[in-house]
DNA sequence: CTGAAAGCGCTTACAG
DNA sequence: CTGAAAGCGCTTACAG
């Protein structure tokens, strides 16, 4: 394997001119420069990442860490940061959690990614207090996407604010009973968008004087199968909710299956909608509240980049973090309607 | 940052002796082990990583090249792959190309990967013979999923069985006039997949007496919204197919979605038949052909490993690569049926 | 079982 | 503008 010798060797000049030239740092006149780069070129000549790394350099990788890649929005995420990573030279390290607390602790919670990585991007995981504290002693910058770390740049929607769109919607159409589909029943402290969400959905409900009943409260762990388990209990209920509210277009997916399978007819018997903008919303007809998603992954990126630059060029003080507030809007497809009269009879009981 | 002197010191040792105790190689007494690891423990020590490879180390590095993350199929591999590789040990450098040719060519044809891990997982790319020649004289082990490349174990299903399997389905039950909705229209050598699919289908028309027309392949870039395009041109002809079958589940739905856009009813008026068993298709009664996806990205890592580590022990001559064909099933839902009265009309005049 | 020393392939002050 | 030399933090023969 072609070293840095073999380029110095090749045009007879030293390895510190052949890595000054091959990096364009300045003090190298143009024509070294030329000869250097042609040389390393015709060798088939690329540093050694390790060499670089271990004599002071950056490792030119960061790290994206997700609970899942397969969810849609995390894939859409990571895709949108990668190629605005790549584009800047940098490679990706993937630690995709799973849901897994021992993985979770050894990729956040060691010494491991501190000499790997020039940067960490957090997709959807709130640090807890320890690691936020070991993150920011030992660790290299973070930018995070849906969640938030203190001193961070982050980027996300209002995620109350969208569920209360969402729910703002079925209320205008007159719905009176309307279920919920949420991540899981004990939220996690560090999951701090299904948290909002739900809370999104109680105060809609509490603002339009309606009643809050916990059976109306259903967990579909953000999976189609999960969403369609959970619209199954909806749909079973004494009761039954003239609408579903769902925190992921995913799980309103899964609705849609479960009133399919009952042979109920969307949206005269049961109105379903989501939050997302999934890419098969609008092929199915869902009605969604739309989060822009590549773009977040792409500026929670681009964030990351600046907060390794300026480390680079001056330890000093930091800027106060950034935090980028999204929009989301209400994209009202086939899946809601107005409540019908046979429906809001039971909705009339309701309130 | 604590490093192995610091541990040397705190034991009264010399880093040698750290370094093998660290590492469980063998010639350490286990009492002094045990100091060392507890001493390590106590300080927060992790070797760097860019030392211990420069020293002459592995990388415990795999990458992983795949089209696209946001794919269903590949996300599911990758984080099939991703878990086997974390359980050994082995971070994991994503490489999406994102069907762009330079990022290819940075990625497969430079130096940087075989400087950087210690194997390369190949995901739906059929490297080039230059690809090949360079892979396998430059880069480190490399296992495929999806694809061939001469003296590389691979993992998959056979594409163009599948897509017969799929086709047969649909020929017994009385379909003569089957559209097709493929990859792209001009077929890239590399991607040997969606060529084997086209090839299943023709042949099933072929030997099924079958005329082949060309207006009958149509082309979604397996994406959902590729495949409602796709579905588009179809269901305008002026002899509309009365099935169409997709070499994904992801352009399937498409399909179904543009059906539905023109009021046909499923399977009445159309029947649509998938391959992959997307996690959405039981959900939405999709008759598909199921491969197993999440086991392909394990066996590939599994064999990746085995690749590894024989090189580690033994650099001598390689088993010959091991070609791993797993198995294709159909799975009937609601999205296929049999060809009714009037349609069949259509159907015989094709013949 | 343990240690001293060389070396992995770069980068970076420091000289000139 | 260029070079000699130290050093990054480990691992690995080689001795003992």
């Amino acid at each position: 394997m072609t070293g840095i010798n073999d380029v110095a060797k090749e045009v007879g000049l030293s390895t510190a001119t052949v890595s000054r030239a091959l990096r364009n740092l300045p003090g190298v006149s143009s024509e070294t420069r030329q000869r250097v780069v042609e040389a390393a070129q015709r060798l088939g000549y690329v540093a050694s990442p390790a060499a670089s790394v271990l004599a002071g350099g950056q490792t030119r990788t960061v790290a994206i860490v997700a609970p899942f890649v397969t969810r849609w929005f995390f894939a859409t995420v990571v895709e949108g940061a990668e190629s605005v990573l790549r584009q800047h030279g940098y490679d990706v390290l993937l630690y995709s959690l799973g849901g897994d607390q021992h993985t979770r602790r050894r990729v956040l919670h060691s010494h491991l990614l501190s000499k790997r990585v020039d940067g960490v991007l957090v997709l959807g995981i709130e640090p807890t207090d320890d690691e936020q504290e070991w993150l920011s002693t030992h660790a290299p910058p973070v930018s995070l996407v849906g969640a938030r770390m203190a001193g961070c740049p982050t980027v996300h929607i209002d995620d109350e604010r969208a569920a209360r769109t969402g729910m703002q919607h079925l209320i205008d159409l007159g719905h009176r009973v309307i279920g919920y589909v949420g991540g899981s029943a004990v939220e996690p402290l560090d999951f701090s968008t299904p948290r909002a969400r739900l809370q999104g959905y109680r105060r809609s409900l509490r603002e339009a004087g309606l009643e809050l009943r916990p059976e109306l409260e259903t967990f579909g762990h953000f999976t189609i199968e999960g969403g369609f388990e959970a619209g199954g209990e909806l749909l079973s209920l004494p009761e039954r909710p003239t609408a579903v509210f769902c925190a992921s277009d995913e799980m309103a997916i899964g609705v849609l299956s479960a009133a399919r399978e009952r042979g109920l007819r969307v949206p005269e018997d049961l109105s379903v909608v989501g939050i997302d903008d999934h890419q098969l919303a609008r092929y199915i007809g869902l009605t969604t509240v739309r989060q822009p998603v590549t773009q977040q992954g792409q500026i929670a990126a681009r964030n990351l980049l600046e907060l390794m630059q300026r480390r680079r060029l001056d330890p000093g003080p930091s800027l106060p973090p950034r935090e980028t507030l999204l929009q989301a809007e209400l994209v009202v497809r086939t899946s809601s309607g107005p409540v019908e009269a046979d429906q809001s009879v039971s909705g009339e009981r309701a309130t």
